[in-house]
DNA sequence: ACTTCGCATCAGGTCACGAA
DNA sequence: TTCGTGACCTGATGCGAAGT
């Protein structure tokens, strides 16, 4: 594996720009850290020589090619006026749609073809009034697209000079394609022109901002501007990544039939995305289901390993996903139920009778939660029917509606509907008073659009939420116990959110997750789950000799202990080991203060494998001294294996 | 020659724990 | 309470092998 790039100070230098351009290259530290290791002054000269080389190289090829771009780069004329003040300006008129990623087109935030407008800023004070123009100046004009460098111009100026703009383009690294490939020389007709396609063919991680600008110029060696500068365009910085991140891309918003790993913090083929899989949660609506029918099994399958913070990121993202208009009916001898696609009830018919959600309470809880159950358990057996219910009908279900839905029409609709049952509105809804916890959506009885929605359970820590009896209604999404205190948890978080920024937070978060009753058992079962994800990093109970020493506790893998331990030539167990057994003292002052006692003990329980005999009997100082020997010359001896 | 894929590694974030 | 450290996660990305 190659070591990561590195920015060294050279790369920093405002007055070298062309550094950015070189190929990263491995910094003294690491070399001077390769001969330390060989320990020898040969591998040192023979460490150095290559980097040398080709140091020198890339500075020879910087200098050929400064040399060899100006004189063609600008005239004389340009470079005169260059600093003479200008109305007259190329913009981009639209932001870049955003993320942008190696190989793929490059558009407008409206998705479409980057436009180049020449506009004259006379008069304008507020940049709002800018038009195109097309008098005064030669018709066309070649323009240049290029890439600059994100943290230009610096000090968030926003003039440059021509020079200036000059020297923060970025140039292709060393070995790769042009940068930026397509339309690059594009030419402006009547003030305006659109280029055609252009992508980028590097990521920008290479250079200490980041971040790149597309930039346009009035094509080198153009002389057509009247004795006056067109000044350059520039975007905003961003980022450009790497081509294998759009396949990674999460969904905003995600669809039902979107892999989990479409959700925010469960990556590809992690930890996360295997626990899902394991349990036959392949997709975002798996996802849903079963948060809906058993939140906390999903969350113990999920295990610690994925933080309260993670979790409400993950739910978060996974209740914008849009659920479409599908209804799943589950029929029996003498009821129908009815389900949206993540098995959220929509209204019952039990006996004949109909029960809308508002209803839903009045029917033993019990039963409507076994069959919500049954209902999951068979999903695949369900009748499906489209219900017609608007596309935009999304979950509701405890937490802030506001939280929920970025999308202010779906907001407006869920407000009106809190609004048309009486309940809860949202400016009730208060951050700082009380949670809500809305119970599950309803095509509205009189078959319009619009969908209502019941509070099922509502919690007040401090204020007051005026919900009547309907606080005493159930919900089918907060089927268990644990949900209960889901109530009790939503509004501690609300109270915990409103200190995240004071000390209290670590004590807080351990306080409420004492309170969810879930630590012995999902901590037993992540750790077991847990051990088969981390496997690289696994601990060995009991190590052996000839295991890295890492794999003992305390002792992380290119930790700080870890380093400690190389930098002495103690790689492996059977190193640390040896060395305990002669100079205990030597191998604790190795690992230092950083290693508290209690550490120390941990270590050591883990990597005493082996008793050593009792030698009271023997004479002590003379036994030390010959295993003192022997560690020192160990390579030298021959060793007879025990049998 | 170029693309695709898998592997390995790193950076950065979050959290828990223990010592001072 | 603060700080240092390890553990463990996701996401990014360099590299080489295999495929086209």
């Amino acid at each position: 594996m190659a070591a990561k790039r590195f920015f060294n100070d050279a790369e920093s230098d405002q007055d070298q720009p062309n550094e950015k351009r070189k190929r990263p290259r491995p910094s003294f530290a690491s070399v001077i850290g390769e001969v330390v290791l060989v320990n020898s002054m040969q591998s040192l000269f023979s460490s150095l020589e290559p980097l040398l080389r080709r140091v020198v190289s890339e500075e020879v090829d910087h200098c050929l090619r400064r040399c060899s771009l100006r004189p063609m780069t600008r005239s004389p004329s340009m470079r005169i006026q260059a600093l003479e003040p200008s109305s007259v300006q190329l913009v981009f008129p639209k932001k870049l749609s955003l993320p942008i990623f190696t190989a793929s087109k490059i558009l407008d935030e409206d998705n479409n073809p980057i436009q180049i407008q020449i506009v004259d800023k006379t008069n304008n004070t507020n940049g709002a009034q800018m038009l195109p123009i097309a008098t005064d100046l030669p018709n066309p004009i070649k323009v240049e697209i290029v890439v600059l460098d994100g943290d230009f111009p610096t000090g968030g100026r926003d003039d440059w000079t021509t020079e200036e703009f000059e020297n923060n383009i970025l140039r292709e690294r060393t070995g790769k394609r042009p940068l930026l490939t397509g339309d690059v020389n594009v030419t402006v007709r009547d003030g305006l022109t659109t280029i055609g396609e252009i992508e980028f063919t590097d990521n920008s991680s290479w250079i200490r901002s980041r971040k790149f600008r597309l930039g346009a110029r009035v094509a080198p060696g153009t002389s057509a501007c009247q004795g006056s500068r067109i000044r350059e365009a520039i975007t905003d910085a961003f980022v450009v990544k790497d081509h294998r991140g759009e396949l990674y891309k999460k969904h905003h918003p995600p669809t039902l039939e979107d892999e989990v790993w479409r959700l925010e913090k469960i990556g590809k083929e992690g930890a996360f995305h295997k626990k899902l899989a394991s349990e036959n949660i392949h997709t975002v609506q798996d996802f849903l289901k079963l948060f809906v029918v058993d939140r906390s099994k999903l969350r113990k399958i999920l295990g610690v390993g994925m933080s309260e913070k993670m979790w409400e990121v993950t739910v978060k993202h996974a209740r914008t996903c849009v659920l479409g208009n599908k209804m799943f009916i589950f029929r029996g001898a003498h009821f129908a139920l009815f389900l949206n696609p993540i098995c959220q009830v929509l209204k019952a018919i039990v006996n004949g009778q109909v029960f809308p959600t508002r209803e839903l309470s009045n029917i033993n809880r019990t039963y409507i939660e076994n069959l919500v159950r049954e209902a999951y358990a068979n999903w695949n057996s369900l009748e499906v029917v489209d219900a017609g219910l608007n596309e935009t009908a999304l979950l509701t279900q405890g937490d802030h509606v506001v939280e929920q839905y970025p999308n202010h029409h779906v907001e407006a609709m869920s407000r009106s509907a809190f609004d048309q049952n009486g309940h809860l509105g949202l400016a009730a809804a208060d951050h700082h008073s009380k949670s809500v916890n809305v119970g599950y959506l309803v095509p509205s009885n009189s078959g319009s659009s619009n969908f209502e929605c019941s509070n099922a359970i509502s919690e007040t820590r401090e204020g007051s939420c005026d919900v009547g009896e309907e606080a005493e209604t159930f919900s089918l999404l907060d089927t268990d116990d644990e949900d209960h205190d889901d109530g009790d948890r939503s509004s501690a978080q609300v109270v915990y959110e409103s200190r995240k920024a004071d000390s209290h937070k670590k004590r807080f978060r351990k306080k409420i997750l004492s309170q969810e009753d879930e630590d012995d058992e999902i901590q037993s079962l992540s750790k077991q789950q847990g051990e088969g994800n981390s496997i690289l990093y696994k601990k060995h109970h009991p190590p052996m000799l000839e295991d890295e020493v890492w794999r003992l506790e305390k002792t992380g893998k290119d930790g700080a202990f870890h380093k400690k331990l190389a930098s002495e030539n103690i790689n492996t167990v059977q190193d640390f080991l040896k060395l305990f057994v002669v100079d205990r003292s030597k191998l604790r002052r190795i690992l230092g203060v950083g290693m508290s006692e209690k550490m120390w003990e941990r270590a050591m329980v883990n990597g005493q494998v082996f008793p050593i005999r009792d030698l009271s009997n023997i004479n002590r100082t003379e036994i030390e001294n010959l295993v003192r020997e022997a560690y020192a010359n160990w390579n030298s001896w021959k060793w007879s294996t025990q049998s």
